[in-house]
DNA sequence: CGTTGCAGCGCG
DNA sequence: AAAGCGCGCTGCAACG
């Protein structure tokens, strides 16, 4: 059963619902701003709909902020975007374009953290958009463009699975992940000194700054500067093409150590120091927003604070509150996992019986050694040519014939200017007008770089299939976890979602839970292995620490 | 002056 | 140890 939320022209709320194949099932309910969340309240315990609208940024923010959360919805916006471009579905049209909502106010603020609990949010700020015939409509569409598809089990699977990350996205960033303010703060003035009162660098990084003036017989020098930071390299007789660090390092000269080490404080100042504390921490949780399937591959990307690059050095300070446990969990080589399954290569998923698939591929074909399987594997997915991973491609295409064969695949058809399409049904975008005009190009410069453009639209494609279809996976593991995880809370063992990166979650539970939650990670991660892949003999093992602080887990 | 692109580094 | 994929964020440098 649906139920559609949309806006009514006087300002009012208007609920409608379909039955199951989206036929109207009875009257419109119109109900005033202030009384949708106990409405809706009251339709989820007792007909457990699907909820339908334009996105769930609309409505559920403020729901969430009433204390109301959902089971399930449809997100018409981020469903129109993966079928649209859907190799799996027919000629389909859609109005419900995603590109208004991506643009920005450059500058705009963090949003602020929803106030709880009393009172509807909805009397401050009404919603806008679509009107519920339209939002029935375009629900219509996409039902009949997934029921005439070539896949319509799977694009059925895919738009629940992006629906239901609109609702953990959401959910998490009314979390937030639990930060301790004064661990950060330690660490900070370990590492950087006290915090400086205006702009200047903070002492311990000043100090570093001199200490490599010196060695660089430099006086003036900003090393921030990369163009004047290259100069006085060369003036001390230091060759550098560039500046990136791991050049640097290979010069044996006095002034690299400090070098180096600048750039790391200057980056934990710059990046994740008091001014990011100030910007994105509030009442001890940093609350990022999610931006689900914001990759082209379908994986998430988040606005704010630079959620999904939380660097090693800081997650000490992502902490347990008292009586709590973090429960950190990864998928255990997961793309490698997936490429075994899509490709039916059963060597090839054998070998990754093995808790460790790099060790089990290595034992059945590198002589054991598991550092060359490791790189020979990612460098037939992300299509390495050269240096190492380069020449261990045969070795590997003998022993997996198939696996290779696909990534081989998905590379000549992005070669060509075809699209990929996941195993979901997710298709990469068509190559732009300006890639295939220089493609049809004939002057023998402009063919060069048409190799080169084709190469690199080729390694795009190749990677395409398998970090998309990845990403499938986790976003059914997290759908199949948020469920998990509000059963356990309804027979009183709490533990809330707080953060997920790519194939890495984290939950935050009362220390009594802990154990649940964890058992709840390994039933999703099989349960997503079964919606994706049915019986295939691939195994999908996660590793799972239950901590105190986020550094402790692996 | 504000905007845009790039280099560099963080994450998976 | 450092090539191949996908991102976000920062400060500097160049552009209009």
């Amino acid at each position: 059963m649906y139920e559609i939320l949309a806006p009514s022209p006087d300002g009012q709320i208007v609920l409608r619902t379909l039955d199951s194949s989206g036929l109207r099932a009875g009257p419109d309910t119109t109900v005033p701003r202030s009384d949708l969340p106990g409405l809706v309240a009251r339709l989820e315990a007792s007909q457990r709909p699907r909820w339908v609208w334009r996105t769930a940024a609309d409505w559920y923010p403020r729901l969430l902020a009433s204390g109301v959360t959902l089971r399930r919805c449809h997100d018409l916006m981020l469903c129109a975007t993966l079928l649209t471009n859907s190799a799996y579905t027919g000629a389909y049209a859609t109005s419900f374009t995603s590109s208004d909502d991506l643009i920005e106010q450059p500058g705009s603020l963090p949003p602020a953290a929803p106030p709880q609990g009393q009172g509807s949010l909805f009397e401050e700020e009404p919603v806008h958009g679509p009107s519920a015939d339209e939002l029935e409509r375009e629900l219509a569409a996409q039902l009949r463009s997934i029921a005439d598809s070539a896949h319509p089990g799977r694009l059925r699977l895919l738009c629940a699975a992006d629906s239901a990350g609109a609702l953990v996205a959401a959910e998490m960033q009314a979390a937030g992940i639990p930060w301790d303010v004064e661990t950060h703060e330690r660490l900070l003035a370990d590492q950087l000194g006290p915090r400086p009162r205006g702009f200047e660098r903070p002492g311990r990084l000043e100090d570093k700054a001199n200490e490599l003036r010196t060695q660089l017989g430099a006086p003036g020098l900003n090393p921030d500067s990369p163009q004047e930071l290259m100069r006085a390299l060369h003036r001390a007789g230091i060759e550098a093409r560039t500046t990136r660090a791991w050049e640097l390092r290979e010069f044996g000269h006095a002034a690299i150590p400090p070098l180096l080490e600048y750039k790391k404080m200057a980056r934990l100042f710059a990046a994740n120091g008091w001014a990011w504390l100030d910007a994105w921490v509030r009442d001890g949780r940093f609350r990022p927003e999610y931006v689900v399937a914001g990759v082209v591959t379908g994986r998430w990307a988040s606005r704010g604070g630079g959620a999904l690059q939380i660097p090693k050095q800081v997650r000490s300070a992502v902490r347990a509150r008292p009586g709590h446990k973090l429960v950190v969990a990864d998928a255990s080589q997961l793309e490698p996992r997936v490429l075994a399954a899509l490709a039916r290569d059963d060597a090839m998923a054998a070998a990754a019986r093995d808790a460790d698939l790099y060790a089990g591929i290595a034992a059945a074909g590198f002589g054991g050694d598991r550092a060359k399987a490791k790189v020979a594997l990612l460098g037939a997915i992300y299509g390495a040519t050269t240096g190492e991973s380069g020449r261990l491609m045969p070795q590997l295409t003998r022993l997996y014939p198939r696996a290779v064969a696909f990534v081989e695949q998905a590379a000549r058809d992005g070669e060509r200017g075809l699209t990929v399409t996941t195993h979901l049904g997710r298709s990469s975008p068509a190559p732009s007008e300006r890639w295939q005009r220089l493609q049809r190009s004939t002057s023998a410069e402009e063919q060069r770089r048409a190799d080169a453009a084709a190469r690199d639209r080729g390694r795009f494609t190749r990677n395409f299939v398998v970090q998309g279809t990845a990403a499938e996976w986790a976003e059914c593991w997290i759908a199949e976890l948020r469920q998990q995880l509000r059963r356990l809370a309804a027979l009183g063992v709490k533990g809330e979602l707080v953060y997920f990166l790519h194939d890495e979650v984290m939950i935050h539970a009362e220390e009594e839970a802990a154990a649940a939650c964890a058992d709840a990670v390994q039933e999703a991660a099989t349960a997503a292995k079964r919606l994706l892949f049915g019986d295939a003999p691939v195994q999908f093992p996660v590793s799972i620490a239950v901590v105190d602080s986020y550094d402790q887990a692996k």
